[in-house]
This record gives structure tokens, C-alpha cells and sequence, in this order.
DNA sequence: GATATATATTTGTATAGTTGTATAATAATT
DNA sequence: AATTATTATACAACTATACAAATATATATC
């Protein structure tokens, strides 16, 4: 059982990614750079990952070029019982940005806007650090929180990292739900907090 | 009372330095090797003392990169009706009668009451199967939850016992306090749920 | 349209530095 | 004698930086 190290776990993620049909054979991954800003380590750590999908066979990587999903896949050694699901895309989400390299602090977060209803919400987001700004550009003036929804979790090595706390430390994850006026969903925002030093607090109020 | 060590005594000094603004929360401290050359001990030693700084929250060390002096967020205004705070050890229990009763479902809960102010509640309690009818037999007819707390936890082998999870498994503690129709406090209410298999919705109204 | 050419991107490689972990040995304390 | 604190050493994991090599893309030129 190899020891769970930084690269292993997005390894991991990306694998996880790449069987739930996320990028399809031949398209290309995002570059080693982005990816490096997504997980918030180094570039070098991103190879080593990259560098064990290789071998297994699940990408190939073109100098110049980019790293690209291979085509066919190379033989899965546990059997024919082992399927995998296509991930579905529920209604509106696709667009997905994620903010991971900008939050240095003791909360991690990651957003689903509509894109269909809010159009040019990427562009805003591209532009703007705040999502409210963000949101007030797309005509989203007002949004109010219509649900918050709370569950406790282990850190992954990667939240750990960010949440500067050790992998298997307890976390409270936060999966909240913003409408707008109309009571339209503008945003879906799930927040991880290092469970040790962050208490959340509900008054009435 | 700790004893002085050797380490203590370099985390005190290190302490002194970061309380005195001499390192300003996002800089760089020395390399733990030259940390050791100035307090002309071993790199441990040093280690030691850093690590004690870190459980403090003074310090955050990155592999690779170095060890830096933590920006501590003092809260997260994430709404009207929820707000994140540090977790700051606060004691100070007044004299308490604890009651443990446990349910056999996914959630745990002990209650404190404070008896000074309502005499009589043990004997209610034990009556009473509910911490309603209880509350209703000393005369607190009507109460309502003035706060709730949340935070994660790992189980400990007896929760992780009574709510059929594995120790060391995610769980998510509820603190509630509520309060009578004037006020005042009435009961301070506990919950533990199993993170894995709960989810807590907060919903405005 | 075709073709060079320049420029920016992207992966590959190399080197050095820093923290994390493991193991063992030595000195100090009780 | 036994426990604890400190030292010593070695290696693993990750970061930081710089540069080379291949590719992609836009631009200019014919």
C-alpha cells in the first residue's frame, strides 16, 4: 500500500476524472501550469502525477504540445465487471471555476455558477476576485442564501494542504445554495473549514 | 507547570519576536537550518520548537518552501444568519448537572441545565422522557434555539460505539443553546451526528 | 493561397534548497 | 536503571528557479 503523498492524491483525482468521462480521449488536459495553480502545489508535483498516469497508460504527454488523454485506454486489470459512470452534467452546470490558488486561508471553496442563465458569468469571474462582484457585473445585484447544507469529512492531502492541517483531520464541509431576487439559484458554493479551529455558528436572526 | 527545555526556551524567544512584529504574518522565517546555527542546537530542536508554534497557530510550514508566520482570519462573514469564529478553547462551565441519554439512531446528545435557576429539573428529568415535558413540569412552558454551533470532530471509540460508525470517522457536533421566553438559557444541548451519514440543512425561516 | 519568420506557449531537464520522516546514538534527568 | 531530551545521519517529498527543446499561433511577405 504506497503511502498517500501529495502527487498520488491528484494522480488519483485526475484518474478519477478522466474515468468519469470529464475529458474524453484525445482532448487535452489543461496545462502542466494550470494544473499546477488548480491544486495549488508545483509544477513539478503535477509531472510526477502526470508522470504515473503516463505509465499507466491513461495520457501521453507531447513537448510543446500539451498532455493529451490517450485514445484507447490500456486494459483495466480488474475485470469486465468494473464499469464506469458518465458523469452527469445536471441541469446548468456547465460552466465550473475553480478558485483553489487564490484562498490561502483556512477555508477552501469551490463555485457552479448557471451559465446559461447568467451569461458572461466567466468572463466576470475572469475579471473580478469577489463573486459577488462578479455576479453584481452579470445583473445579479442581490443574492440571498436560500439553503445551507452541512456535513462533516477527512481532509484529503490536498485540502490538507490548503487548510494547512494534517490528511484525516475532520473538516466541515458547507454546500451552500444562492438565489437570486426571483429566487433563481445564481450560485452553488461548497466551502470546506479546517473542523478543529472553525466553529460555524447559526443564530436566528 | 512545563518544564524548561531546551526547545521551549527557542519557542518562547521565536514567540517573543513574532509578538514584537518582528516577523509580519506572511513572512518567511529562517530555514530550520539556520534557526539551528543561531540557537547553536540541532535542526529537531529547532523542529520541536516550530512544531509547538504551529499547534498554537502561530506558524504554518509548507514542505519545500519554508515556514511562515500565519495570517489569522478572525471571522468569516459568510451571512446575516451564519457566521464562522475561531474555536478559541473558551472553558469556563459553570457548576453543571449532565444528563447522558443516548439514541439509538445516527445522533448522540447530552444536555446541560442549569439547576439554579431551575430547581427541580433533575426530578423532571427523570420523569420525563422529553427534555420538552421536562422543561414544561418546571415551568418553562414555551423555549426556542437561540444559537447553534457547529464544528467536525473525529469520533471517539464510545461515539464511534453508539452511533455504529468506525473510530476515528468523521462526526459533526452541535452545540445548541436555548433559551426561554424571556431569555434566558435553559438548556445547553449537544449533538453529535455521524458526518458520513448526516447532513444538516439550514434553511432561513 | 502558400510560405517563411517571429513570438509566445508548453513540455523536458537540470540544479539547488527546504521541510518531513525514520532510525540510531548520546547526554541529561529522575 | 529508566525515561526523556538532544544530537547525528540519511533519505523522501516538495519547492523554487532557470533554461532548453518542441510546438502552436499570429504576422508578414511573396
Amino acid at each position: 500500500m504506497p503511502r498517500p503523498t501529495l502527487w498520488r492524491s491528484i494522480a488519483d483525482t485526475l484518474r478519477g476524472e478522466l474515468a468519469a468521462g470529464q475529458y474524453r480521449p484525445g482532448d487535452r488536459l489543461p496545462t502542466e501550469a494550470q494544473l499546477a495553480a488548480r491544486f495549488g502545489v508545483n509544477r513539478h508535483t503535477v509531472r510526477q502525477a502526470l508522470a504515473s498516469l503516463a505509465e499507466a497508460g491513461h495520457v501521453h504527454a507531447r513537448r510543446g504540445a500539451g498532455v493529451f488523454v490517450t485514445a484507447r485506454p490500456t486494459e483495466y486489470p480488474l475485470g469486465r465487471r468494473v464499469r464506469f459512470h458518465q458523469n452527469l452534467a445536471a441541469g446548468g452546470q456547465a460552466a465550473e471555476r475553480r478558485m483553489l490558488s487564490l484562498v490561502r486561508r483556512a477555508a477552501l471553496y469551490r463555485s457552479v455558477f448557471p451559465e446559461a442563465r447568467l451569461p458572461g458569468i466567466l468572463a466576470a469571474l475572469e475579471a473580478e476576485a469577489s463573486v459577488t462582484r462578479a455576479l453584481a457585473r452579470v445583473g445579479v445585484a442581490d443574492f440571498t442564501r436560500a439553503e445551507t447544507r452541512l456535513t462533516a469529512k477527512l481532509a484529503t492531502p490536498t485540502q490538507a494542504l490548503h487548510l494547512r492541517i494534517r490528511p484525516g483531520a475532520p473538516i466541515l464541509r458547507s454546500v451552500a445554495l444562492n438565489v437570486g431576487p426571483g429566487g433563481q439559484p445564481v450560485e452553488l458554493g461548497r466551502t470546506w473549514f479546517a473542523g478543529e479551529r472553525v466553529t460555524l455558528t447559526v443564530t436566528p436572526d
